[in-house]
DNA sequence: AGCGAGGTTTGATCTGCGTCAAGGCAAGGA
DNA sequence: TCCTTGCCTTGACGCAGATCAAACCTCGCT
């Protein structure tokens, strides 16, 4: 843990921690520099909307602290939510002047953004910075497909699992920790996000949860805090397979 | 139409009739060259496999005629598809050697395929190609979130509907069509194929295009053949704002 | 202490879609 | 010609999850 925050430190974007995971991972003195002249900070509280889908977007940036998300709505009102934005996660899409999707706040949150016009004419120079986000972006897509086979075909109980799942894997590899047993953590969504997340209604995101718990998968502290006792056992509730679906 | 022919032959890349819209599009003659000694063509009959989920893949490249589908399947046999890969659409990720889905042939297809160390080698030599294959996996990543939507949210009905609108619109735009009335194509998937990709078994696929015919939203000669009566009925019944969802 | 608001839980009931089962249709092979 | 095979359609029935409704818990505010 020590070691982990050490390392935060030393490969700081002037002082975004994020750095050895976000867009500006491999760019040397000279690039970070430029960096700095178009970077800003934004913050956020709980609740309050980034950008509305439709909307002009002048930047794009990487969350640094706290958790936002996409979601898309039909006129009717249904929700979907689209992607989960951890820290280094990033937002907006380069060559695109308008936002596609809703990006709201469910923590208070920080981000390190870019004004887009400099950031695109950058690109174009320092064609590594494009390279990682095209590596950014794969991975934003095979966790979109992942998604889509637990929207098409996972059952409310193994959906609720994997949302544990994949919040506790977040979690865990952000605080650098190893293979200890029983992790514990803070489930950063409200149940009607989850709900938006997982294509299902609050109430049955409740029941589920209560199911689980029921069931000892999962045990809680309260409504929000959870301890996974058997990590094991919780991947074979969410029907991945052992080493949690993805590829590396 | 003889406009839009001429256009493909005046643009090939060797003889890629897809260059305008693949991989290559941006690259001059002495580039072409270049993917030329690494280019080779791959083809298969309708439900062939062309490769499985983690089967190691030397290759990337572009689907040129025929469509082929990525899917996931859980162990217990729940199958999801999580894209549909029309001609030019690109398959296979630089920088991973193994396969993270199943790719299946649903009819014959012949695709454009370059060696993938070598194709990596020039994509870090010549940064357009990483700049337009970064477009390219934003707009599959677009994609996958619209139909994440629509996993997550959308009626049975209105699944029917809005495949039908995307296989109307892509065959449209393929074909350099206009803007004519009475829209009419073949579905390229079987009823079981559609289930896979829109979390429905193959009954529902089948009752629910029944009621689409029987309320003349669709019209079919044959099981396969589809005349569209009324582009913007469609889309009502699909859920979609008017223009069909997508920014561009 | 009392109150209200937002988030959560739980119960009762309804319904869209899955499941199981039986046939239909067209193409190809013997 | 008949039979097989693959694909599609339709019907009957059941259940997982949606919907409607009530109440609870935990704050922060007055």
């Amino acid at each position: 843990m020590d070691m982990a925050m050490a390392t935060f430190n030393s490969h700081d974007c002037g002082d975004c921690p994020i750095r050895h995971r976000a867009v500006c991972a491999r760019c040397d003195d000279r690039e970070l520099d430029e960096l700095e002249q178009i970077k800003y900070y934004r913050s956020y509280e709980a609740g309050q909307t980034v950008v509305w889908s439709g909307d002009p977007m002048d930047f794009v940036g990487s969350v640094v602290t706290g958790i936002a998300t996409l979601t898309q709505t039909m006129e009717d009102g249904r929700r979907q939510m689209v992607g989960l934005l951890l820290p280094s996660d990033f937002v907006g899409r380069p060559g695109r002047e308008r936002a596609a999707y809703d990006v709201t706040a469910t923590t208070d949150i920080v981000m390190c953004c870019f004004r887009k016009k400099p950031f695109e004419e950058m690109m174009l120079r320092t064609p590594h910075i494009g390279q990682r986000l095209l590596e950014m972006t794969l991975d934003e897509l095979d966790a979109a497909r992942e998604w889509m086979l637990l929207l098409g075909r996972k059952t409310a109980r193994e959906k609720i699992a994997s949302l544990v799942a994949i919040i506790a894997k977040r979690d865990a590899s952000a605080n650098g920790a190893g293979r200890e047993r029983a992790v514990t953590f803070d489930l950063p969504l409200t149940r009607e996000a989850m709900a938006d997340y997982l294509g299902l209604t609050l109430e049955t995101v409740s029941r589920q949860i209560s199911a689980l718990r029921r069931d000892h998968v999962i045990e809680m502290q309260g409504k929000r805090h959870v301890t996974i006792p058997d990590m094991d056992r919780l991947l074979e509730e969410a029907g991945d397979d052992a080493d949690g679906g993805m590829l590396v």
